[in-house]
DNA sequence: TAAGTATATAATAATATCCTGATGGAGGTG
DNA sequence: CACCTCCATCAGGATATTATTATATACTTA
């Protein structure tokens, strides 16, 4: 009984995973975009991400090359009250905003900066 | 802002502490009370309650002998809410409601039983 | 099919967590 | 004072967590 729930907490009980599911409430999310906006390598988002999936907190679909996380719908409704709360940093919000996810990623390839890929 | 809540739900993040609040719910306890009804040892009841303490979950005062624990009244609504809907063991409900803390622990020392103390 | 991007997994190291047994202090009582 | 109970803390070992780098897999597209 409390070991569902421990398990649940212990998914939340990480600061870059609740800035994910911060982000997350802003809006969907591809694994790069939260590559960009975490200050932590790849790998490390990948694996967060998996936590959050086998706690029930989110879902994935693909999308052109793109895997995308968003919240379930189906939390449980004390969570669903905590994320409704969470408050996103506006930094977080104003990147979110501008960038388009077509654009923020591998369309780069085309800029004038060079750069390819996210990262 | 992320750090703050993650620390709290890390001391949600077990399921002994989990069933500590649980106890608690009904009603406060002693140390010693919370060492009968879970199975762990007594160093790991008290470093628990003192991460419970230090997440702002609980606190203490003493009374006679015993150091007894309370849910604290000023919890994040979130966390309140969580509580209230939190369910507890049947068996925890009756062992708290049939003894009385004077009973329960060192007044056995007159029991019967030749125990002497909690444990 | 070949190349490149996006994502996941593997291997590993540093650190945190959680348990137990041992020890010690605080306070009550004969 | 002497002893006993309650509780906290220390010391340790086993396991879990979280990060990184390196590598593998999957999908797109030319």
């Amino acid at each position: 009984m409390y070991q569902e729930w421990s398990e649940r907490f212990r998914a939340l009980g990480d600061g870059t995973r609740l800035h994910i599911l911060g982000i997350l409430s802003v809006r969907d999310a591809c694994v790069c975009e939260l590559v960009e906006l975490l200050p932590v390598s790849q790998p490390a988002v990948s694996q967060h991400l998996r936590k959050l999936k086998q706690a029930g907190f989110v879902r994935e679909y693909r999308q052109k090359s793109w895997v995308f996380y968003a919240l379930r719908t189906d939390l449980p409704p004390v969570i669903a009250a905590f994320l409704r709360d969470l408050p996103v940093a506006e930094s977080d919000v104003s990147w979110l905003s501008t960038h388009e996810v077509a654009v923020s990623c591998a369309a780069r390839d085309a800029s004038e900066l060079g750069l390819r890929g996210c990262y």
